[in-house]
RNA sequence: GCCGAUGUAGCUCAGCUGGCUAGAGCAGCUGAUUUGUAAUCAGCAGGUCGUGGGUUCGAGUCCCUCCAUCGGCUCCA
């Protein structure tokens, strides 16, 4: 007999041998017939898996994040299968699971999948689904693995075998097909009754650009016709928060091609938006002890070569511009970081001057290649809310504390609550990639870890993601469509300092060097405004929108009182429009919606005799009549309640 | 940069397997209407169908080039 030990801390007893399934099946036949994987001890197994010892149990269904893996990594599966059957002489690679859904990389050969092809290739799954294989893991010797992958020609799956070392070489199989796999599987392919093949794309094998460039497919799957149309409708609902298509609808930004590409024009509306931002930061900043430098737009190629980024980013970027009278070469600003350098060495600096923060809007230019512009999100022109703060080392970790309070303080006023904290460090195989001692970047990372862990910030390590220069704490926010973005990021480097040569001077009166901090709370503007934007669905928080009431006059008898409200209000430095147009007043109520305007006042007859503007806020509430100061009063009060609540 | 898809008026889209002067709604302009909580009515104007080439008696429609956009990959100082 074996103990299994339940979630709920339950011990019950059960014969040696027995399958998870067959203890779902004891409990209820209903549990047995829901579920789709199993964890042992922690680790994630099939159901039909035999257990030989004592240990803890956890079932996984649909509803846990384990089980939709476990689905998604079976129809994969399913996928695999059919690929064979309608493209024989394709070869199968890899096909894991993802946050939502799965996909396969495919070496297609001569053939090609286009969309067209995605309803028979869904057909057939679902027909194969119905015939409910159960999944089984078999395992094998190394030699017959490969063997069995030399008569498919499929040098992927070799590498991948040969890559495994002595781990134990599994197969699933299901129907009359088998797969590579470490397990991991739902009970039978009888659970998947949809699924939506969503794009093809191509992706370079093990990710590498230098290799070949594999078919991928995307798709998803449900154990319901109904949670697919679901899902589906959802991803439609999420296209209309594109702040692509609110931009244009809420005349924001837009872009053209004979200014460039990447290249983002501000519309008045945006512009107006995007200062308030900079007003907002600009005031947390000042009170957290930055000083505010402004540095030009271009600098001396040897500026960038000093730092290091030219010799890193040169070859990949904007031409250097030649000046007409000598050889001296200028390179469009793509950083902001060696400008503050030289504005800290303009002076000498003592240990009680310390820390020294530089704060600048800067807008920087990079070529990013044209495959990867997208909106706003990544553009060639952009504007940093960039700082440097130069601090000596016992003052950095408390320094770094403090920046990411204040990023953390921007978060919470513009409601990003669901954001990842993640530590990039270096890639500890690839030392080539890096400036800069060991020696340093050990203090630079722990510093960082050290920082964040006092933050209590539940973060991830990610390896490799580091700047050239140094390690960062990155905040990562999702857009509509859940891809993930860096907004804020925070960087200690002391590659900088050494390379520009800083120092201040300590108490014993010897030059030292100060460690630098780069950090950007927004990332971009135009990165965090288009977050925003679909965060918000264009409705921003009443202290941000630069259209924070529309008066709207029924007839023209009313525009004379319509226009004095207008003028009452500007005075009161509200932010409000009057549309006294010659349109029906169900038809400007209907435009000031589409704009998201938050409020609206309604002047008529009734209006003009009790001195007073009727009021419904967006989306039809009725907030009531009330008189000018009533208003003002109440519009201020929503301004600074927009400002404190988050 | 790479893979795939798409590109018709300012915007959103129709235009089947190639066949007369390319359509609609919204927006715009003009006029009528002076309006009470999500679209008043009528008229007008607006497109060398992304670009350049090719096939054809004939191309928005088929083929190729380039450009741009979208979804990914790679990259992201």
């Amino acid at each position: 007999m074996i103990e299994i030990t339940f979630p709920d801390g339950a011990i019950k007893e059960y014969k040696k041998g027995i399958s998870p399934i067959e203890i779902a099946r004891s409990i209820s036949n209903s549990l047995a017939k829901n579920l789709l994987s199993v964890s042992f001890n922690k680790k994630q197994i099939e159901s039909s898996s035999i257990l030989e010892e004592s240990g803890s149990i956890e079932f996984h269904f649909w509803e846990d994040p384990k089980g939709k893996s476990a689905f998604w990594h079976s129809s994969a599966h399913l996928f695999a299968q059919i690929v064979k059957e309608l493209y024989p002489k394709s070869k199968l690679t890899i096909g894991p699971p993802i946050e939502n859904g799965f996909y396969y990389d495919l070496d297609l050969g001569d053939q090609t999948i286009s969309e067209n092809d995605f309803e028979k290739i869904e057909k057939r799954i679902i027909e194969e689904a119905r015939k409910d294989h159960k999944f089984s893991i078999r395992e094998s010797s190394k030699e017959d693995a490969i063997n069995f992958y030399k008569n498919y020609n499929n040098q992927y799956k070799i590498e991948l075998i040969e890559n495994l070392g002595d781990e134990k070489i599994t197969f699933c199989d299901h129907a009359n097909f088998s797969d590579l796999c470490k397990g991991g599987h739902i009970p039978s392919t009888g659970h998947i009754k949809a699924v939506k093949l969503l794009n093809v794309a191509g992706a370079y094998w093990r990710g590498d650009e230098n290799n070949k460039q594999l078919t991928r497919v995307y798709g998803i799957s449900f154990p319901k016709q109904k949670l697919l149309n679901e899902h589906l409708e959802l991803i439609e609902e999420a296209k209309k928060r594109d702040h692509r298509v609110l931009g244009k609808k809420l005349k924001l930004f837009t872009f053209s091609q004979q200014v460039g590409l990447g290249l983002p024009l501000w519309l008045p509306k945006g512009a107006e938006l995007r200062k308030r931002l900079e007003d907002f930061l600009t005031k947390a900043q000042k009170a957290a002890g930055y000083d505010m430098v402004v540095s030009p737009h271009i600098g001396n190629k040897k500026l960038y070569e000093t730092s290091g980024h030219f010799q890193k980013y040169g070859e990949s970027s904007f031409m250097p511009i030649k000046s007409p009278s000598s050889d001296e070469e200028f390179l469009l600003k793509p950083m902001n970081c060696p400008h503050h350098c030289e504005i800290y060495k303009s002076e000498q600096w003592s240990y009680k001057d310390l820390p020294i923060r530089y704060a600048e809007f800067g807008t920087v230019y990079r070529y990013e290649q044209s495959g990867e512009l997208h909106g706003l999100t990544r553009v060639r022109g952009f504007t940093q809310d960039d700082a440097h703060i130069f601090c000596s080392q016992d003052q950095l970790v408390e320094e770094f504390e403090k920046v990411i309070d204040l990023v953390l303080y921007v978060f919470n006023t513009l409601g990003f609550d669901n954001y990842e904290v993640q530590i990039s460090l270096k890639d500890k195989n690839d030392d080539k990639k890096y400036i800069g001692s060991a020696e340093m970047w050990d203090l630079a990372e722990n510093a960082i870890v050290e920082a964040t862990t006092a933050k209590k910030l539940n973060y991830t390590i990610e390896y490799g993601e580091a700047a050239f220069y140094g390690p960062k704490l990155d905040f990562m926010v999702k857009d509509a469509l859940n891809r993930k973005w860096q907004l804020g990021t925070i960087q200690v480097d002391y590659n900088l300092p050494e390379r520009f040569d800083l120092k201040f001077k300590n108490k014993n009166n010897q030059d030292e060097r100060p460690v630098m901090i780069h950090r950007a709370p927004f990332g971009s503007l135009e990165r965090f405004v288009a977050i925003l934007i679909e965060h918000t669905g264009g409705v921003f928080p009443m202290w941000l929108t630069s259209n924070q009431i529309v008066l709207i006059s029924v007839g023209e008898k009313h525009e004379k009182f319509a226009k004095k409200v207008s003028s009452l209000l500007e005075k009161a430095e509200i932010r409000a429009t009057l549309d006294n147009r010659n349109e029906t007043v169900g038809k400007k109520i209907r435009e000031s919606e589409q704009n998201k305007v938050p409020y609206m006042g309604i002047i008529g007859d009734k209006e003009v005799s009790n001195n007073s503007v009727s009021i419904r806020g967006l989306g039809g509430d009725e907030v009531g009549e009330m008189n000018i100061d009533e208003l003002i009063n109440f519009i201020k009060n929503e301004e600074k309640k927009s400002l404190i609540n988050n």
